[in-house]
RNA sequence: GGAGCGUUAGCUCAGCGGGAGAGCACCACGUUGACAUCGUGGGGGUCACAAGUUCAAUCCUUGUACGCUCCACCA
């Protein structure tokens, strides 16, 4: 016997790890069936799993089971990303409470410490994963650096390297001064800073004339290599060619033209700093200015400066600067000003533009037959508008800085000679062959201190996780996958980069053909969840209250495509409360004995002799249907509410309560009963994995699990003619003039209906005990003489009910009643009679359409009919 | 500056060329043996505004207003 309620705690490790234990989240290489392939974004190690990981990995799961339970053979890759530069923080945040810094450690010792921590959190969101139900294959874990992957990382680097496809280089980029590395375009953030514009005078040498800039930035007057007017400006045009004196420092620099300077800015005159500016680094490559770096690595000044500067941190040698300009005169007006400044995501601090020699990678290389895949359509993005951020980027794109100052991450794998000549292979062994042969001795090299950025392990995922670069079964089987599931933030950091790096390394292949970008989950206010606002939801805190089935419905139902998702509490309320009423439907029919060991085996509609099997059946088909399509179309929400509508509205509020009272009486009733919950259990199983499991095994004494179930299939026998609506619209307009009424629940009134033909009173007839229950009657008679006196009256369809209720009908409130009711079908009908008028409609309405709208208008008007007749009773009576 | 998205019931959101929907909240009645984590009934919306296309517009087009996001931007 079922408790009385669900209690999720109890049960959902149980399931959970039964159906582990059979390995039954495990692909099968071997299998014959179709394989159906997604890629898990591998969450980063730094942690714990928060409502977006739970919203992603649960569609991901809904997927994966729907399709397993198809027939196909299912992988789902799981794995985990090292994250450098977020695991590197974190780990040094623990030494630096300790009073340690890396450096101390030494990169060894540091790096055996960071293999620690990640031991230790891996393990945190693995337990997480698999709380919220994730049916991932986690025999086939990998993590970007375990062995085989590295070796992926180091294949690709040296091959796109003797490709011409990585390279040195010395360029700006943009160098984080707290983390110190240099860090990608994407990892810079601009951020509003209420800051000032300030004015400089540079006096023009040999003349009594001043050039003046403006600046939000002064202390980068110290690498000032030239000021920059517009060719056509006309005020300072007399100037080009001449020189000015920097304040302070005393170095004379030209006054050059070039249209980067914007006449409409400022003062139309700007500063060159080609050393620590990307835009002033062009022009200073356009002039052949020389680049002076002010900067050292924490972005204080160096011995470029003046004496007295060197070693102040920047913003005190602004302070320090903008007083003496003040002294001397050149410091003009200043203003505030709120303005875009680049800092780095992780550090928060300003990045300096500084110049270095980084790797690069050529991305507009390799996004060429990346953008290509998606525009002839074998990548498809899910919500297609996605395609148009996809394309921006990729066309725009530019070098990809790989190279990382880190020490947690992949080694670059180059080596360099004595005198500095490169050697770029897989192993060390393989470097100093080379070198061997470059040199025709042997010598020492050294290994190229900095790491890959993380996002170019994470690139290789799609293959890499199947065991390239051996040319594995799996590899074979299971590329491409079929959809990759994700939100749009990291399209440009994840996305593009596994679609570049799989169209050159798989032939030409793409590395998945569907991308599904799904919402963005938010606080209930919209806000983006994050710890330092303490909105952060757990999600195991979650499904320790609600339980994880009523998590993930909500986040199912609530995943529309495309758009925030803003969780609120009450949601996932009330689909827990949705798991209840499930399993106090299913605890009704096990106390009712309609479930027998052997199961339900589909009923033959053709044997069925009860209107509402049929029509549950009908219902049934629909509802399959509909998840289907919705499932295979990524339309998460809508497979939701299909299926939280079959079961709450039709199947509880419904055909449960119109069989109660034939139950006893009806092997039909109990059969269909219990072969309907057998498959909606099915149906609900991708959503709500735990419960219908239980209800699974304790109501169907099944050892198979629901998990390998297989789908269910929509039959063509079943299809309504039932007529079931008429009878549910009985009952409804009999409830609502009760309520309206206040008629009392002990008051059993006869049903009269007048007018009713054959076929509907056939109907009626079949369903009468139902009727009477639902509806609260004594008896149902079909006669078409006159109603009593007191009798509140309706009209369905094409025939009229009467209820006597001498005694208790209040003729005001009927009046009321009846009146408010002609008001509507008026209103409704002369909107129908306006359309049905229009010669237009008529002509050029398909005709379904125009048959609908007469069909509608004469119910209408049966209805204006029937209830004005009543309304005249009424008046007559009171 | 460039691009995209949104504006529908009190709140959060679906829908999307032919009868305005859900969940929560609200009001009334109700514990009749599956379920008060419930049942029944009800109230509540010129679908932001304007013009256009159409027989027909919440839905398509254009514009306006307001809000949000991404990209670019340290004069």
């Amino acid at each position: 016997m079922l408790e009385k309620t669900y209690d999720p705690q109890s049960l959902e490790r149980h399931w959970y790890e039964l159906s582990e234990n059979q390995g039954l989240f495990a692909c099968n290489p071997d299998a014959s069936s179709n394989p159906y392939t997604i890629m898990m974004p591998p969450p980063n190690v730094t942690g714990s799993l928060h409502m977006g990981h739970a919203l992603t990995f649960t569609l991901q799961d809904v997927l994966i089971r729907y399709h397993r339970m198809c027939g196909r053979d299912a992988l789902w890759q799981p794995g985990m990303d090292h994250a450098g530069i977020a695991t590197q923080m974190v780990v040094e945040r623990q030494l630096a409470e300790q009073g340690i810094s890396r450096r101390d450690l030494g990169r060894e010792a540091f790096v055996e410490k960071v293999w620690e921590w990640k031991e230790q959190s891996g393990g945190t969101i693995l337990h997480q994963q698999k709380h919220i139900g994730a049916s991932a294959d986690w025999q086939r874990s990998r993590f970007t650096m375990d062995e085989g992957l590295s070796e992926a990382v180091k294949k690709v680097f040296v091959r796109l390297y003797k490709d011409g496809l990585i390279y040195r280089d010395k360029r700006l980029i943009n160098w984080d001064p707290k983390l110190l590395t240099a860090i990608s375009d994407l990892e810079v953030e601009q951020r509003e800073v209420k800051g000032h514009m300030w004015q400089l005078h540079y006096p023009v040498e040999g003349s009594s004339e001043v050039i003046t800039v403006a600046t939000t930035r002064p202390e980068t007057m110290f690498g000032d290599m030239a000021v920059a007017v517009h060719p056509d400006d006309e005020r300072y045009r007399h100037l080009v060619g001449q020189n000015v004196c920097l304040p302070i420092v005393g170095r004379v620099i030209p006054i050059i033209a070039d249209s980067y300077s914007d006449m409409e800015k400022g003062t139309g005159a700007v500063k060159i700093t080609p050393a620590h500016d990307f835009n002033d680094f062009e022009v200073g490559r356009r002039h052949g200015l020389e680049l002076l770096n002010i900067f050292d690595q924490h972005a204080a000044m160096n011995e470029n400066v003046p004496a007295d500067y060197e070693g102040l941190e920047r913003f005190d040698a602004r302070r320090k600067l903008l007083a003496a300009l003040g002294e001397c005169g050149a410091l003009g007006d200043t203003e505030d000003t709120v303005h875009a400044v680049p800092h780095g995501d992780r550090s928060g601090v300003p990045v300096e533009p500084w110049l270095m020699d980084q790797w690069y990678v050529n991305a507009a290389e390799l996004a060429k037959p990346a953008i290509a895949a998606v525009r002839d359509g074998h990548t498809r993005f899910v919500p297609q508008r996605w395609e148009k951020t996809y394309f921006e980027w990729m066309e725009n794109i530019q070098p990809w800085c790989i190279s990382r100052q880190l020490w947690w991450g992949h080694r670059i794998p180059v080596w360099y000679g004595p005198d500095g000549t490169v050697f770029v292979e897989e192993t060390k062994e393989a470097a100093s062959a080379a070198a061997k042969t470059h040199y025709g001795r042997d010598v020492t090299l050294d290994q190229d201190e900095d790491v890959l950025d993380t996002w170019f392990s994470s690139a290789l995922w799609p293959f890499s996780t199947l065991g390239w670069p051996g040319r594995t079964k799996e590899l074979n089987r299971y590329y491409p996958g079929d959809v990759l599931v994700t939100g749009f933030d990291i399209i440009f950091f994840w996305v593009a980069r596994m679609m570049m790096m799989g169209m050159y390394f798989m032939d030409g292949k793409v590395p998945f053909r569907d991308v599904y970008i799904h919402a963005l989950v938010r606080d209930e206010f919209g806000q983006k969840m994050s710890k330092s606002k303490g909105n952060v939801l757990d999600p195991l805190d979650l499904t320790a209250k609600y339980g994880a089935d009523a998590l993930r419905f909500t986040l199912v139902a609530m995943a529309a495509q495309g758009r925030d998702l803003k969780l609120s509490e009450t949601r996932i309320e009330s689909y827990r409360n949705f798991a209840t009423k499930l399993w106090n439907a299913a605890r009704f029919l096990e106390m009712n004995g309609c479930i027998s060991d052997k199961g339900a085996p589909p009923p033959i509609p053709e044997t069925l002799h009860e209107p509402v099997n049929l029509w549950i059946l009908s219902e049934l088909n629909t509802t399959i249907r509909k998840i289907s399509t919705a499932i295979e179309s990524y339309r998460f929400n809508e497979a939701a509410d299909a299926i939280y509508h079959f079961v709450w509205d039709r199947y509880c509020d419904w055909y449960i309560e119109f069989i109660k009272p034939v139950l006893k009486d009806s092997a039909e009733c109990r059969h269909v009963a219990a072969y309907v919950l057998a498959q909606l259990l099915k149906l609900m199983h991708p959503f709500m994995p735990f419960i219908t499991e239980e209800l699974n095994a304790k109501l169907f004494g099944s050892d198979a699990l629901l998990i390998t179930a297989q789908w269910p299939v929509a039959s063509h026998q079943a299809d309504d003619n039932t007529n079931l609506h008429i009878v549910t619209d009985i009952v409804s307009e009999i409830r609502m003039i009760r309520a309206e009424m206040n008629v009392p629940l002990k008051a059993l009134p006869i049903l009269q209906i007048a007018g009713a033909d054959a076929r509907i009173q056939a109907v009626i007839t079949a369903m009468q005990p139902s009727v009477c229950r639902l509806a609260r009657l004594s008896d149902i008679v079909f006669s078409d003489s006159d109603f009593e006196k007191g009798t509140a009256r309706s009209s369905l369809h094409r025939f009229e009910i009467g209820l006597p209720l001498a005694g208790i009908l209040d003729f005001a409130v009927e009046k009321a009643r009846l009146e408010k009711e002609i008001k509507a079908s008026e209103a409704e009908a002369s909107k129908l009679a306006a359309k049905l008028g229009n010669e237009g409609f008529l002509a050029k309405a398909p005709p379904a359409v125009v048959a609908e709208n007469k069909r509608r208008l004469e119910q209408e008007n049966t209805r204006i009919d029937t209830l004005g007749s009543a309304l005249k009773r009424v008046i007559a009576e009171m």
